[in-house]
DNA sequence: CCTTTACCTCAAGTTTACTTGAGGTTTTAG
DNA sequence: CTAAAACCTCAAGTAAACTTGAGGTAAAGG
């Protein structure tokens, strides 16, 4: 049994068929079909499924992870190096998440201690906004990456 | 200069107007109103829109923002006891984030040594499929509070 | 005073990521 | 062989978080 189908990806990773389905017009999953015009999935499938949940873990977009898998061969399954390759590129995006949130959790806990009510040393608060300067307020650790 | 008018918040803070009064429907944060019917904000509403910016980072949702403001007192500024009590609740769940991505890069290191070709030992994909058992698959490190 | 900039309200539009449903075909289990 | 379960396509709906636009009022600078 080497080719999965649409419900067996679906409940081996959690998902509804009707998300497989959207992946598969998003470019993100591929299919071939049977002879009734079934799709039947091969098992690196459930590998980019569980790494487009992975990613969406960490605040990427569909269109990014695309892009990320535009490297893997879409039809065949990925070698080893193209899935390393791969892995490392989130790694370093995941340690990046977590530095950033790092910084928040800093951020809080100067929070915590400076009091705040004086908004006048809050680390939060005070990120940017260097006490009402003209300009661009306490926009913080955010909007790395256009997100808005 | 005690109050802030809308357009001065949203340069002060990175966001549109328009995403001030779409908070302010949300109930995130309040305004009065002066002798011409425009809004005026207390300094307090800079720092709730700092923190509602950073909590969006962790992935907390505006109705988890607004509940979690749920105890602040909304017209007057809150003490310094109150915004202490949130920033420390944000922190627990900040830390906890930051313990799930650490597990996840942890995955992804182990995926990277492993190779995956065989998906026998992909510690990504197999932490809940072991090797094809029937049953729910490869659900990974999300869906802690039902998010699908 | 007058014009430009900032505000106001309310309705409708946008994007992302899916889900639901209708109407019909294929597989599979008994 | 037949009935239920699984698939198929395509269109439309949903939810979150905003943004845009129209039509009109207020405030601020010269």
């Amino acid at each position: 049994m080497a080719e999965l189908s649409v419900g067996q990806v679906a409940s081996r990773c959690g998902v509804k068929v009707s998300t497989l389905h959207f992946y598969e017009t998003k470019g993100l999953i591929f299919s071939s079909r049977n002879a009734g015009n079934q799709r039947r999935f091969g098992r690196d499938t459930m590998r980019r499924v569980s790494l487009i949940k992975a990613a969406q873990q960490l605040g990427v977009s569909l269109d990014e992870i695309q892009h990320a898998f535009a490297s893997l061969p879409s039809y065949t399954a990925p070698t080893q190096a193209q899935w390393q390759s791969m892995a490392t590129g989130w790694q370093i995006r995941l340690n990046e998440r977590i530095k950033r949130l790092q910084a928040l959790s800093d951020s809080l806990t100067g929070c915590i201690g400076c009091g705040c009510l004086s908004m006048k040393n809050c680390p939060l608060y005070n990120s940017q906004d260097k006490l009402g300067k003209v300009g661009s307020g306490p926009v913080l650790l955010q909007r790395k990456a256009g997100q808005q």
